[in-house]
Parts: C-alpha cells; structure tokens; sequence
DNA sequence: CCGGGTATTCAAAGCGATTTCAAATTTCGA
DNA sequence: TCGAAATTTGAAATCGCTTTGAATACCCGG
C-alpha cells in the first residue's frame, strides 16, 4: 500500500492525502478525517525509506557499541531508558557492534558519509575523548552519557561521581574508618577519574592518608572484585571498609569478605554505586547493602529527551544535566571495629 | 556528497560511477580503478535512504525487546553476537523497545508496513508463539532463537534444554540424589517447558517420585534464586541438590545454601546452566560451579548467519540448528549426603 | 452578478540512488 | 579495410514520499 494507491482509493491527489496525514492546515476538515479513517482501515504506513530521501531526515538515532566490553548490565538498562523515551516519539535506534576503538571511529564516518542516524549517543567517555571531536567535526550531532574535556560544545548528562563518592568516603570516615579500599572502574574513563578526586578530596579533608594498595581499578564484574577485595583484606593492617563501583563489584567483595571469614557490617564496611538494576536489589541482600544511588535506566530517558532537543536544534551548550546521587545507608556499613 | 557530484567530479555518468563501485561487470577496468580511488579519497558514501528506496533492500535487521524483563544479561551476550556477525556483512540492527506485549505486536505490524527492516530476530518464545505466526502472516522475515509449534515454517536456531537437563539431573540421581529442586525459567516459554520435560523424564526413568513442591518457575535473577531456593530448603526432607536455570540463578542459590549453613558440594550440590557470561566464570567461584553449557553469543553469532542465509533466500523450513549442551562438573555437585 | 480574497486541491519537481535501454566506441575476423 | 559483435558509456525512468507553485472552487460585499 502506497501513498498513490491510498490517493487513488480516495479519489484525491497524494498532496492532498500526505498533507491530510501530516497535519498541514490547509486542508479541509471533513477530508482530513476521511483520509485518515481510510488509512487506518487499510494499514496503510509512509515507506521508511522515501520518507527520508524526501525529508532529510532519518529519525534514527545511533548507538555504537563494543561488544567485548561494552555491552554489559550497565548498557542493557541504559539501553532501555534510551529507548522507552525514543520509541514514543518514533525515533529508532540503530546499533553497530564493534570490535575495537578503530572500528567505533570507522563506523562514526560511516554513519555520517550514509546519513543513516540524524544523532548520536556517546557513552563511557574518556577525559579527552576523541570520538567526541570526531563527532563534532563531523557535524554530527551527539548527545555524551558522562563528561569529557574538549573544546567543541557538547550535550552531556553526567551523575555527580565526585561528590557522590566523597559523601560515601566522608560517612565512612566519620564512622572512624581510617583504611578505606576503593575498587573504581577502568583507568581514564571520566567517571573513575571524578570518583578518584571525590574519594582523595575526602581522605585529605580529614587529614587521613592515601595508600595506592587500596585502590584499584577494574571492570565491574563480580569476579574481577572478588579478586582484588581478596588482595586487599591480605594488606596489613588491613582495609575495614570498601567503596565498590558497582552493584556487581559489591557482590564480589561480599564474598571475598565472607571467604575470609568476616563478617560484613561489623569487622568490614561496604559502599556500592546502585546503578538501580530490577533484578539486583540492594535491600533484598544479605547483609542489605549501604549504596550511592542513581538509575541509570533514568538517565537513558533523559539522554533520549536531550537528544531529542538537540535534534529540535537547541544548541548542545545549552543542553547538560548534573544530576546528583544518593546515599542510602543500610547494613552493609558500620562503625569502624574496636 | 551526492553520486552526482562524484561523477562530476570525474566526468563520468552516474549510471557508470555506480557500476563501477558496485562492481557490475560492463565497466572498464582503468575506469572502474579511477572511480574506487576517488571514491575512496572523497569519502563517499551512498545516501543509506536513496539506496534503500532505490533497492527496496534496508540492509537492516530489527530487533523488538520488552524492556522490562528482556534487556538482561542475556539478551546483551547475545546482542553482540548477533551484531558482531551483522556489522561485517554491513546489516544494521534496529532495536525497538516496547513496554507490552501489544506494543511488540505493533511494532511488528509497523515494522511490515514502513518496510524498516528486511527480517527480523525473534526470541523468548512461547510453545504456540503468536508473534512468529503473525510474521509469518505479515511476510516478515525471521530467525526465531529458540523454538515454537506453529504451522507455517520457522527459521530457528536452539540448543537442546531438554538433554541438557536429562543429563544434569541423571548425574545427579546417579549421584545418590533422591530430593532435587529445579529452578526453571517463567511458565509458557519454551525452552523452560523443554527443560522440565529433560527433568522429568530423568526422574521417571529411574522411577524417583516428582514433588512438585521442589520445581518452580521464575526470571533468572540472583534474588528471585535465592529467596525460593531458601523456601526449598525448609521443606522436609530438604532438597541435597538444586538444578539451576542461569549463572544468576546459581549465585542465588549459592547464597541461599550459605545462608541456611550448610556446605556446598557436600550437603548440597547445584548444577547450573551457564550462558557463558564473559563476567560471570564458574570456574571462579567459590566453589566452583559445575554447569551445563552453551555459549549465548556464539548462538548469536550463528542466529545473524541464519539471518543472512533466510534474506538470501533460503527457505526458512531448511534453516534450523539444534545444539547440544556441554555437562562440565566442577566442584559444586557431587554424591549426596549419607 | 461580479471581483477579490480565502479555502482547497492538484500536477509536477525534487530527494539520491539503481537500473533499463539505447548509443557510442572498440575489437577482430574475413 | 569493412562490418558485426563485444565493450563501454550515458540519458532517462524509477523507487515512494514531500513540497512548491499553480489552478480551481467557494464565499461575500458592493
């Protein structure tokens, strides 16, 4: 079913029915509704692809993907913000699985050389992230999930690591903690760097040394957690509290605390970041587990909200969100023992 | 960058600018050098729209997911599977994500009508799936992973739930277990009806009586796992082995035991099965998890290949592939008490 | 009943590629 | 050297939609 078979049903020109369907004022009322009575009864849909040869536009957004890495819990809720807000206003999403960071940068020419994506998410940025300059060099609009260093403006939306993690080492201090383990995540990307200063800035504050042995930084997976939390409880003296980057690295330390036969909440204390996923509750944990909260499933929404301004033509400087993050105590954290 | 301005560019039509790049046969070599070359160093691209409007073809694969319970750890292994294999032959993936089961039909329907996508990848399905009948129906293209009984031909690919859980719960009952609990995936879906048909049959075979009492159905999650294998192991007489469904649910289950103080491997063994999570390794754990296995992005892998093949015009009746499922015993299973 | 808006409708020209069909050029055997 | 076949190129139609610019129908005061 064509645009010309469903103007021929109606005995009208396809003008008339696209401007009918497309809302254009001028046209008449009661042809309007029988237009569109018409091609609702016979399913009829614009074909995606004339639709944007004559428009220009895609209504497709891209999100570029490392499969080994990148993919993980993190990206799924993510992903399922982004794309519940982008479904509602029709907007599709594109995925491209890549190999290696060439391959991302190929596949950004790509996108822009085909104009396949009107826009796109970018996600776990460095400090300088280059993808971003590619981005804006392009011409392509983007919209940055996290926060980067470059001088073309940028939309963003960032949670505020920083001050997230010094409330979190700040609580654990004034608890009495003096030896307080950070397991962040992989070195150069913006997040671990910001949660690095807000964890320094909160040790310096209180005036209590920084040991290098109790931080680390590593994939948030429960294996690689488990490991080094081991490592670390074998330092003497050893770490009573540990800031975990991830509800999947809290897990890990959880069972490198009871392998050691300790006991949570009393000889060790445990912060984990709560990206907020539905099948990983921190209340239903044993201990019940003290958490830096933000959903990153929210602020996929969101990033799909700002996007869509961007798309609208809102300047990307104007376009950027700090949102803040909670501290939700429960078991996992206590004074420091003796 | 336009064809048009390419072939300016070279003094050369653009009927024969087109051949060249793709590579038809009635173009002069010499030519066909000069125009890649420029090509190349222009950086042209054809315009993804006009190509597919041209060719009727989108080149894209679609992909709907319920965000709510689908965008797992599961459908992210297999995602980069299914992208990996696609980025190379230049398939895009379109995901839509849909909240409700009526809206993933919509999406379906829409999908046909604006001729998105050239086939899509189907999932999770139920014994009598009605989404892959209405595929059929709409002349939608699809690789179904996993199976369903309906009566127009499916292209699927699955793995063998039923041997794999005859076996694992053989060994066990081979073992000396009498009393095993099985924590299978949601009711309806097939793959857990095919594993409580694996499970049964190895009960009946050894004439061992089912208790309905120790088989439940639920997501795969860590906390779901552990409260029902915690409810399990208050019956009387308790459960010595647990069958479970995910890695996840395995690490429910391992903490359920913890809990209830008992030692794994001696007072309780557990079998689970293992997708094959880069991030989640049985044999990292403690203790370490025997399981049965199959890679889920391998069979993504191998679902884009299928893809390929229906899209090539394959008859969907002759693509389908039924893989076994590895037993690796590792130490979290063995004889049962007494 | 006429002229000048205003409301509606339509024919045709894009959008940027592919592909059909015809034309121009080259090759080669007689 | 000539003419037929093979090679190589190009003009124009096509894909299905939007949008421009022109045409028609309608309304109303004078």
């Amino acid at each position: 079913m064509r645009l010309k078979d469903l103007a021929q049903h109606l005995g009208l020109s396809q003008t008339t029915v696209s401007r009918a369907l497309n809302g254009y004022p001028e046209v008449n009322e009661a042809t309007r509704r029988r237009v569109a009575e018409t091609a609702e009864r016979l399913g009829y849909r614009p074909n995606a692809s004339a639709l944007r040869l004559a428009t220009g536009r895609s209504s497709t957004i891209g999100l570029v993907l490392r499969g080994a890495h990148e993919l993980g819990p993190h990206m799924s809720e993510f992903l399922a913000g982004l794309g519940s807000k982008l479904g509602e206003h029709e907007v599709d999403i594109l995925v491209t699985i890549v190999e290696s960071y060439a391959d991302e940068v190929a596949a950004y020419r790509r996108a822009a050389s085909s104009q396949k994506v009107d826009a796109v998410i970018l996600h776990s940025p460095t400090i300088n992230d280059e993808r971003a300059e590619l981005l804006a060099e392009l011409k392509i609009p983007f919209v940055l999930h996290g926060r980067t260093n470059i001088n073309a403006p940028v939309a963003w939306l960032d949670i505020d690591n920083t001050g997230a993690m010094e409330r979190a080492t700040g609580h654990l201090l004034d608890l009495g903690h003096r030896r307080i383990a950070l397991l962040n995540g992989v070195k150069g990307r913006t997040f671990a760097e910001h949660r690095e200063i807000g964890y320094l800035a909160a040790l310096s504050s209180r005036g209590v040394p920084f040991d290098p042995a109790l931080m680390s930084n590593s994939l948030f997976t429960d294996e690689a957690a488990f490991r080094l939390a081991q490592n670390m409880l074998e330092i003497r003296p050893a770490p009573t509290a540990f800031l975990a980057g991830s509800m999947m690295t809290g897990l890990g330390v959880f069972r490198a605390i009871r392998q050691a036969g300790l006991v949570m909440g009393r000889d060790v204390s445990v912060i984990a970041h709560d990206d907020v996923f539905p099948y990983l509750n921190a209340d239903n944990m044993y201990p019940t587990m003290s958490t830096t909260r933000s959903s990153i499933r929210q602020a996929g929404v969101r990033v799909a909200d700002l996007a869509l301004q961007v798309l609208a033509g809102k300047p990307a400087d104007q376009v950027c969100e700090l949102w803040p993050v909670e501290l939700v105590l429960r078991e996992s954290s206590g004074p420091a023992p003796q």
